[in-house]
DNA sequence: CATGAATGAGCATTCATTCAT
DNA sequence: AATGAATGAATGCTCATTCAT
């Protein structure tokens, strides 16, 4: 049993959601999605979230506390699996290129698998400001790219990746790898296959590892 | 709609603008890439790009048919400096490694010198929708890389860079170069110095030319 | 509409209330004193009264038909009890003085001693309205102070009290005494020992009665 | 000239309002004062109060930044001008008797003639919470007793009054005198001719004060 | 040219109430 | 007897746009 609210929330401890709640939660970040990605996220109002998910948008209040906590779950949501993905396929590699090469091509196919979830969570962090006007962009970052920057930190004391300063090296990187991330916003049908075949070798010479 | 009165409007073709529209537009795009950079595409209100420009909110209208015209006017003008800056570094320079050499140092250093013009339009493009949900992005883009495309599609046929599918490596280019735009929406005072220094030889090897 | 239901409703002649549907409805009121008091009228809702009562908001409809009829009877209860408490305490006397003394000091001792509930029911009867707009304190009223009208009156007419109009004296002493009123109101844990040592000689003397 | 901002505000140190503003504000307070004497604060929204000032309700955050600062506008003028009235009369009376009588003539006969600003800023400073719950009454209160606390100070000391703390004697007094207003906010026509000539005998007797 | 004024649509949010189970 | 779920109306507020002067 939950709190005696009536309202459940978005909190994030609460491990007794009901299967209906659980249900009407993936709907709603599913129509969220979906809505985000069709009219952007300044067109993506409650009212429309709610009519693609079958719900009044007055119910929405009774699965998130807001619009922002709702979003920010898709955001989450997304960016979480994103970094499963690539944590599963690194973890048990060894040496520096195997582990960016297995890092940048997990990311690269989960972009192409969920590129629906991910198109909608990078445009609410591009657009989503909080209630002070800080963008979301601001808070997260350091972790996020923490697997990512160990990696080159290693591969560069390893002497394997030609050495540049970490933190541009990282942008780089994650730069080339967003791009499949762009690709899929403009034409949320487009084919990954030529990208994914080639960003790899492009990203491991330009960091001066052998592309054998 | 005010297209059949005699104000003046956004028409590309009007070249009859006196000394004062042409200082108004100005400060109003001023003032809009100011607004835009502080507070965000969503809330950047007419009201408030009309307080900084130290113009009533509704004689914008004057100079504008509508805020999507004024935005639309500052996203044009940002890349096509952006553009003119990298075609003049570009002109008479011989040979593919060269030309993009010159192209990638033009870009990061107008980005590096016109951050907040550029911040502000890719800030606008990324989230502006037109009434029917089109964003901004699918309007351009053929033009846009036409200089780029054609030098490395140039670099490839001479032998200087890997072959690589024309649209992909484009893209890469691209969105490696436009990493110093990342850092500069995210803060506004970046020392650009680090990256300029080290994408461009990233970039020349992740081609596969020497970084002679 | 409920009322043709068989769920037992505030209908004032229905003896048949079982044990537990006269505590849930005690539950509740409870409630709704505490949320008034902290809250306010206005944000006291039938959500945060029912969480306070340990009840789901949409079970709060089978004890009370609706809302309003919640709160009318948390203002009859205060009221019915305040007027008890003073009725008790004039039975018996005699003399006007020796009645209206009883009267104002069984009226503070009340009030001081069921703050919560009286602060609550004064909060709502000036808050109130019913849903063509009238406040509920054109309702009662005549009643309600038909002892103490009665008291003032007759010590008048026995020559003890100034003669004045009595719906204006009557107003004034009411006054007075709900003075205690406000200022719990204001403070919760005020101390209203000055107070009621101080109101009931004021009030003798205002009415010209000798403060032996 | 007023800031550049296009919707002028609340800003108290504003003292160049245009001739419409000054009415629009005027007939904004006008009809949010008859509004809450009708329906009640709780029933007076935004669309009610502009339609009775033949306004739309979003025109009124033209004039005014937000209800609230409507509303306290509202109270603040009825304090204001009721605060000048008592002043004016008490001013250059010598004695505790007779500032007091004074006092409380002014402040019944300015109760009597401006009724519905009155009845109206009473009912506001009643229901009305700022934004984190806290009640009106305990912001202001210290300075708006201040005069009516330095008469009865001033008349204990002098001997004719009769010694009582100073806070409850304020209050009783102060409770007194608005019954005139209670009475106004029941029926906005009732006669105050009976209730201003037996007040102000009634609290002078009730101070000890000789009544002659 | 420019302004103050006004409008109407759209927004997120709150809430009493209803209903199937 | 009770609950979670859902609804629809209402509210304060923002904003691009229009218009008379």
């Amino acid at each position: 049993m939950r709190s005696e609210t009536s309202t459940p929330q978005d909190d994030p401890t609460s491990s007794s959601r009901s299967f209906i709640e659980t249900a009407r939660r993936r709907q709603l970040i599913d129509a969220a999605v979906a809505t985000v990605n069709e009219v952007g996220y300044h067109r993506a109002s409650l009212a429309e979230i709610g009519r693609r998910a079958g719900i009044v948008k007055s119910a929405i209040g009774y699965y998130f506390s807001s619009k922002e906590a709702l979003l920010l779950e898709l955001v989450q949501e997304a960016f979480t699996a994103l970094g499963e993905s690539v944590l599963g396929a690194v973890s048990g590699r060894e040496g520096a290129t195997a582990r960016l090469r297995a890092y940048a091509e997990a990311y690269l196919a989960h972009v192409d698998a969920h590129r629906h979830a991910i198109a909608a969570a990078v445009e609410v962090v591009v657009s989503h400001r909080t209630a002070d006007g800080t963008p979301l962009y601001l808070v997260e970052d350091e972790e996020d790219t923490a697997l990512l920057r160990s990696i080159l930190t290693a591969g560069m004391d390893e002497g394997v990746f030609r050495r540049m300063p970490v933190a541009v090296v990282t942008g780089l990187v994650e730069a080339v790898l967003d791009r499949a991330i762009t690709v899929v916003q403009r034409d949320p049908r487009a084919d990954l296959g030529d990208l994914r075949s080639h960003a790899v070798p492009f990203l491991l010479r330009s960091l001066g590892a052998g592309d054998e």
